[in-house]
DNA sequence: TTGTATGCGTTATCAC
DNA sequence: GTGATAACGCATACAA
């Protein structure tokens, strides 16, 4: 086991100070090339590695920055956490990662936890559960930058980075008006959740500018899974008159609700056209690839590590607030794309 | 902007030393219920908070483990990350992760990062062109704990927590005999990796055991990707006699055989039985389900912290060496599970 | 039972 | 241009 060489065992051999090696690594310009020379090359010699975390409690400042998501293996947050990474190690911060399962005990925890650990700054998803302005509050109290990405809270002074899941849905509804449905259902999420509900209005928006009937009873409230898709149906074939369409603001719904029509006998999307929502993997991946509204999460997650670069560069007590919203892109795959002449 | 509180400011309220809160903060048996007691209650009032960086300095443990992957938006490796986090967050440890995209510099470079930030461990899926051992035996030296999982390199004193490939190629190869298949074909990945080798070597094995012929032109490399699944399908249907299944290495090139054949009108699972390789989340997804060997990516990820834990807990010089080789899951889908008659 | 002093490794502020 | 010293916040060996 080998000792970890510092900055004094370095002075020792070159009969100098630590604070003269400290200068000579950290490029101060008030000191001689010689003496620099010298520090740098015996440095590399004995394989110096300089102290992160003596730096940082001299310093304040760890380098390390806090992510809290739902779930590390949900496609989407893993791909924001890329984004972030990618954009953030060039920078020389490492990504600490935790996980609630959505609940709030379990953000507080690791709020604090985060908190205790010095990180430069924090970006979560926060849960509807979190009701605890509190904790958020103790986090600004510390100035350091919190960022909400994907699910957000208003919060004087918070930077957010979301998409326009109004935008979303609005898209997918009048791409399936273009193509020429004329009744339209939903698959809706919790609508409690704004995110849910943004698709949901931006649905019945594009219903109502198209001129065609909104109808509650087309809207159908499901969970994000497979088999809540394929129970939701159920109650789809039995609505009079039949939907030609069905917009969901899940793809796993979507894919149960496949599953279900095509055990009916329906074929898609002659019978039915349908688009889903956060171009899960598995979209592109069936045979019958299913339309999707992409939520940019790599976009999402680099936005959300710049902001947090600008705001760690502007040195001074200005307090930016930025809220980004992200524009979602609408992927057409054959679910949506009818073989025959447009009904119209 | 509040300022941190630390030790001092309470020792200050109380007329103590900080000393004494110290003592009193870390049930130190040596304090008097009383002065315990005052101090617990300031802490709290006033809100304290200890400063982890402080005490990693002093006592030389972050708490933090570093996880080095290739990248993390892959559900295999999202759901390892996810069991070493379940399993270590209890115990108050934080899990860094560092994304190589297989590159060598990359992973030379996350190393020396996690040293510099002092660490208490370091997990790794190690790719093939990681040459320089040299890197590695630097973590050991440090004799900070270096666990290995999924992708390994044999190295004197490190744990390591692998699957059974060989184990799982030969039962998904077992399997496709069993249900009456003749003429199994393979799509290997790279065997110039042990992973992709021992899955091989498992096949040939299971073939051989069932007095079936081993053929070298019955084996396709193919890349794990469902472009790369579908031109190997092109190669596999100019076989003479024509294969009746096919064991695929991987789970997205299985994807793309099953397109390519339904494409030339052969019927899945009776003209081609099916098995894929890593219980990909897309291979329950699809409408006809693909069979799968699931390399238990959860339990990995538990096994890989427990045995840091205990190499933490072992507080003595004594070096732990464990290799740990988890048995896959072999997962039975629709791709092979024939409707009809066994043709035996 | 409590206070005093020291060190963990670094950088910054003084001197010289 | 370089050295000495203090400080970041904490825990602990030693002294009292």
């Amino acid at each position: 086991m080998s000792p970890r060489i510092t900055i004094y065992d370095i002075a020792r051999e070159l009969n100098i100070t630590a604070a003269t090696v400290s200068r000579a690594l950290n490029n101060n310009p008030t000191i001689s090339d010689k003496t620099r020379e010298l520090v740098l090359e015996k440095a590399k010699e004995m394989n110096y590695r300089q102290n992160k975390v003596a730096l940082a409690l001299k310093s304040g400042k760890t380098f390390n920055v806090g992510v809290i998501v739902p779930r590390i293996d949900r496609s989407f947050f893993a791909t924001v956490i890329k984004g972030i990474q990618d954009e953030l190690y060039p920078h020389g911060y490492h990504v600490i990662i935790c996980q609630t399962y959505d609940q709030k005990e379990s953000e507080i925890d690791n709020i604090d936890a985060l908190l205790n650990a010095q990180v430069d700054g924090i970006f979560m998803s926060i849960s509807n559960a979190m009701t605890e302005l509190s904790e958020l509050n103790r986090i600004i109290k510390k100035n350091i930058p919190l960022i909400f990405f994907d699910r957000k809270r208003e919060m004087p002074g918070v930077s957010s980075v979301t998409i326009n899941d109004f935008e979303g849905g609005y898209k997918a509804t009048e791409h399936l008006i273009k193509t020429g449905c004329k009744k339209i259902a939903h698959f809706a999420g919790d609508r409690t959740l704004h995110i849910y509900r943004d698709r949901f209005e931006g649905y019945k928006k594009a219903l109502l500018d198209y001129k065609l009937d909104f109808d509650e009873n087309y809207v159908i409230e499901t969970e994000s899974k497979v088999e809540a898709g394929m129970e939701a149906t159920n109650q789809l074939i039995k609505l009079n008159p039949l939907p030609d369409a069905v917009f969901s603001s899940s793809d796993f719904a979507a894919v149960g609700l496949i599953k279900e029509l095509k055990a009916n006998g329906y074929a898609i999307p002659d019978d039915f056209s349908i688009v889903g929502f956060s171009n899960e993997p598995v979209t592109q991946f069936m045979e019958l690839t299913i339309s999707s509204v992409d939520q940019t999460p790599l976009e999402m997650g680099r936005m959300t590590a710049q902001i947090f670069l600008e705001q760690m560069n502007s040195s001074n007590q200005v307090k930016i607030e930025k809220k980004v919203v992200l524009t979602p892109r609408l992927l057409v795959r054959m679910s949506s794309t009818k073989k025959v002449k447009n009904k119209k």
